[in-house]
Formats: C-alpha cells, sequence, structure tokens
DNA sequence: GATTCTGATTGCATTCTGCAAGCAGCATGG
DNA sequence: CCATGCTGCTTGCAGAATGCAATCAGAATC
C-alpha cells in the first residue's frame, strides 16, 4: 500500500493524503457533526458509508497523521478517533471547498446552510472553531475569553431552523 | 456514467466532482501553469498523467461546467480548452489545499514557493489572479490599474529563483 | 507522398468499490 | 449463568473504475 509520490507539489502530495471520495468525507463529519467513534461515523453518515471502507479510510487517516486512535476508558471494546492539528488544520481548506460548492453545486438549503455562515465568518471563525476542536480532540484549553455558544453549536442551530421548514 | 448525487452537502458535491485523482491536477495545470491543449497536459505534466485519463478527465469537466471546449482557429484539428468562471473560482481553495499541503506534507521547495507566495499573498491576490485568469480565458478586460508583472510571472520568477539553486 | 502532430480510443491487467455476511471480544439484562 | 446485542473490523465476491501501453484517423507540414 505503500507507494512513492508521483511529484512534491503540495496539490498533488495533498490529493495523495485526501484526494478519493471518502476520506474528507470522514473528516467533515468528525469535524462538523463531532463523531468520534467507528459505529457513529458508519450509521449516522449522510452519504452511507461502507463498513469496511470506513475502516479502511481510518486507517489511512491514521497512517497519513490526520488521526489518532485511542481506547475509549469507558467501554474497553471501544475507540475512540481524535482529529491531530494537521487535520483541524484542514478547517480552512473546508471551509473554502464548501463555500465553493455552494456557489456552483447544485446543493440542498438545509445541508449548505453551515457552510454559508462558516464562509460568511471568514478566517476569525475558522480559528475560533478550530479552537474549539483542539480543546475537543486535543485538550489544548481554549481562551477562556471565548465565550457564548461554541461555532459547532451555532452551526447546527442555523442547520435545524433550517430544516425545521 | 451519469450517476445521482450520494447527497447535497457542498462538501459532498464538491468531491464528486473534483474528488478524484487527476482533475484538479489537470485544473491546476491550467490555472497556474497556463496550459491549454492537450498535448501541453499530457507532456508538460509533472505526474505523468496517461492520454486516455487526460481525455476522461478532460471530458468530465467539460461536462460538469468547469472547462469549455473550442477549436483553435491557427490549427484545424487543435482543441482549446478555457477555464469556466466555477473553475477560475477555484484559486481560493486550490490556495488553502497547496497552503496546507506545504504546512504538512513533504513538499519540494521548488514546487512549493508558488503556494506559499500565493497563501501569504491572501485574498488580494487571489482576486487579481482571478482576474487575470477571465481576461486570459473569458476575454474579460482585466482593471487597467493592475499594472506591473502578473501575478503568475511572479509566481514562476520564485519558482524558477528556487530551482535555480 | 512521407512524416509529424492533433486529440482520442482500444485492450488488458490491476486496483478500487461496495454490499452482504460474519468474526471475536466485551457488556448487559434476566 | 446464559442469551442477546453492541463494539470495531474482516472476508468473499462481483462489478466498476483506473491506469499503462499501444494504436487510431484526420489534418498540417515537409
Amino acid at each position: 500500500m505503500a507507494e512513492g509520490s508521483r511529484s512534491g507539489c503540495p496539490i498533488n502530495l495533498s490529493l495523495e493524503v485526501l484526494g478519493d471520495r471518502w476520506s474528507l468525507l470522514v473528516l467533515r463529519d468528525m469535524i462538523f457533526g463531532g463523531r468520534r467513534h467507528f459505529r457513529e461515523l458508519l450509521n449516522d453518515s449522510e452519504e452511507g458509508i461502507a463498513s469496511n471502507i470506513l475502516a479502511s479510510r481510518l486507517k489511512n487517516l491514521v497512517d497519513t497523521g490526520m488521526l489518532t486512535r485511542q481506547p475509549d476508558p469507558t467501554h474497553r471494546q471501544k475507540v475512540i478517533y481524535s482529529l491531530t492539528e494537521q487535520a483541524i488544520d484542514l478547517v480552512p481548506v473546508l471551509a473554502q471547498l464548501g463555500s465553493w460548492g455552494t456557489r456552483w453545486l447544485p446543493v440542498s438549503a438545509e445541508l449548505s446552510i453551515r457552510a454559508q455562515l462558516l464562509a460568511d465568518g471568514g478566517p476569525a471563525l475558522w480559528q475560533r472553531f478550530m479552537a474549539e476542536l483542539r480543546e475537543e480532540h486535543l485538550a489544548i484549553p481554549a481562551d477562556p475569553a471565548l465565550d457564548g455558544q461554541s461555532v459547532r453549536e451555532r452551526l447546527q442551530a442555523a442547520y435545524l431552523a433550517v430544516a425545521s421548514h
């Protein structure tokens, strides 16, 4: 499975890590959906990923340093997946990609409101969201000056507001 | 080849257009490398794309509205591919993705200097670059106040400066 | 008329994908 | 204790996608 890279171009190397049909969706569900366990990623997947594909992608993402896995202290046979800083640092990429998709592709209103909000929030909002993810996944305390509703809660609230119509 | 989309999520739909190992590289070569013809894309490809794969991806990109194709007036059997506004609008995505790759992956110095410059330039530089692409591909005159060296020339000069070492 | 260049197609082997089924280890309810 | 279900993950298998090499016809060039 370990092959040499085709070129040292940043975009090419990024594609070799993320350029398939599922890896980025797994990261999306962890980043925006707060999923941490195999079953959550499997059953709550909007696109219906197969279990063997999910297992393969999780292994890949761990191997490429995007995720770490550790046993769940509360359930001995459970595994918790955590985002690494490398993965959290994808937030601006996902924000731009989601924004582009919202502008040009036939997205559904309820699923695109989050991309819209994140794009409108700009780098300041992205940074705040990344700080929240660091706290959640890397146990890095966030700046206590950042009070109020979390970014993910705000995104989720907006989603529910649109979806209820 | 025409299949329904898995979900209306912006990131998912974007991946269905761009989420394979080659499409984004073709667009990268057109946007940053200024390639317009089949042979340029084929022979000057850093990663060595095969001709049938290139043909397949070009067809896909035309079908999804990322490119247009028109006969070359100077050579009757030649085809010129042009970026659409939808593709030009990918510049911020590519800038973020290239920046991420430069920060986290083992990129080569000479191939990452452009990503570095583009990231450092920020949205202002991206907009200028996009204006240049619109002039080149869509015949939309750029603001004459934007004088001086073009963004692509600047990126290319930086690449050559690093590569010569 | 031979050669070259154009974009694209074909053959064929390999890899990827995904659905269904099943696995062992652990927890829980009775 | 035993039956049941949940945990993450693996296997079988068929079909689709992918990629490399070789080749193609049409047009321009020499």
